[in-house]
DNA sequence: TTTGTGTCTCTTGATACCAC
DNA sequence: GTGGTATCAAGAGACACAAA
């Protein structure tokens, strides 16, 4: 492994511009080539000389020429200037594969958040990584500071200015049951409702948290038989038995079908949750994510 | 994050060296 | 002497780093 301290006390660019003489036998004539004055060339020459404790190259006529020191200089650096070169430009490459972490809530088979990562799909040699919002262990700033995230969709806003926010898309939390529910119709009372055990959505979210605790009585009032964290698991357990629960109405939509769900029209008001995109604002100088955002921006 | 300071690299202009 | 090239000296601007 390279010693990096050693590395960082030594000027690589006086290894190019001496590999710059070396190719052109002329001091003017590197200056030329490299955009700068014969003096400036002249003057790294200097250094390099005195770092390496020799001429390097000495003056023959109107040229120069160069010490058996640079001859072997040029043969050992020759490879090594082609292989950096290869290296910077396969890192300018912009088909080189990218990974993004998106924390997203569980909710990514819907629009839009569906349709982000269609984006994503769109771009080949792109690596998308996916985690739980609804149950990280910390804020969406704080996954963007540490870069720990490189995009966060969740329900609570951001007013740091060193991040961008924007809402996605809002969404209903309405009651549903299974189709062959022995008891339940379309249409409900409270107390119907109530008199049934439903089931509990495990979150850390604090806008979720206060809809569970705040947004109705109901939510107080109701005998919960089945928690849990995972959306799919809630479902599972609606769509296999008798049990309530309050989905959103997206999930409701997309799975209503496969599962034999039904949605119940009761008189608890359906609490609305906005979802919003968090990125950081620095993050706009990666091209690719520049243009993934844009992208976004008119869906 | 801002500010002050030291260092580095560059340019400009002048000078030295060499071939013709 | 002239023209081409390398080098030197001084100053300007950029940058790194430490302190507030």
């Amino acid at each position: 492994m390279a010693n990096l301290y050693d590395l960082k006390k030594f000027d690589l660019n006086l290894l190019v511009i001496f590999e710059c003489i070396y190719q052109h036998l002329s001091i003017s004539k590197a200056a030329e080539s490299l955009f700068i004055t014969p003096s400036a060339v002249s003057q790294s020459l200097q250094r390099l000389r005195t770092q390496l404790n020799d001429p390097l190259f000495i003056r023959a006529g109107k040229g120069i020429t160069p010490t058996t020191i640079a001859v072997n200089l040029h043969h050992h650096l020759d490879n090594n200037l082609n292989q950096i070169e290869k290296t910077l430009q396969l890192m300018s490459r912009t088909d080189l594969a990218r990974k993004f972490i998106v924390y997203a809530p569980q909710l990514i088979i819907l629009d839009p958040v569906k349709n982000l990562f269609n984006i994503f799909e769109q771009e080949p040699n792109l690596l998308i990584e996916h985690h739980d919002m609804l149950i990280a262990q910390q804020s969406a700033e704080d996954l963007l500071n540490y870069r720990k995230a490189d995009l966060v969709i969740t329900t609570t806003p951001s007013t740091n200015l060193s991040v961008v926010c924007q809402p996605l898309q809002s969404f209903r939390l309405i009651p549903i049951c299974r189709r062959a529910h022995p008891r339940l119709k379309e249409t409900v009372t409270l107390e119907q409702l109530l008199s049934e055990s439903t089931v509990s959505y495990v979150v850390d979210d604090p806008i979720l948290k206060s809809i569970q605790v705040d947004s109705h009585p109901y939510f107080q009032e109701r005998k919960v038989s089945f928690r849990s964290s995972s959306v799919f698991a809630l479902m599972n357990m609606i769509s296999n038995s008798d049990l309530v629960g309050f989905l959103p109405d997206l999930v409701y939509e997309y799975f209503k079908d496969f599962l034999q769900l039904k949605a119940l029209l009761t008189p608890v008001p359906s609490p609305t949750v906005t979802l919003y995109m968090i990125y950081n604002r620095t993050s706009l100088n990666n091209t690719s994510f520049a243009e993934f955002i844009s992208r976004i921006s008119v869906l």
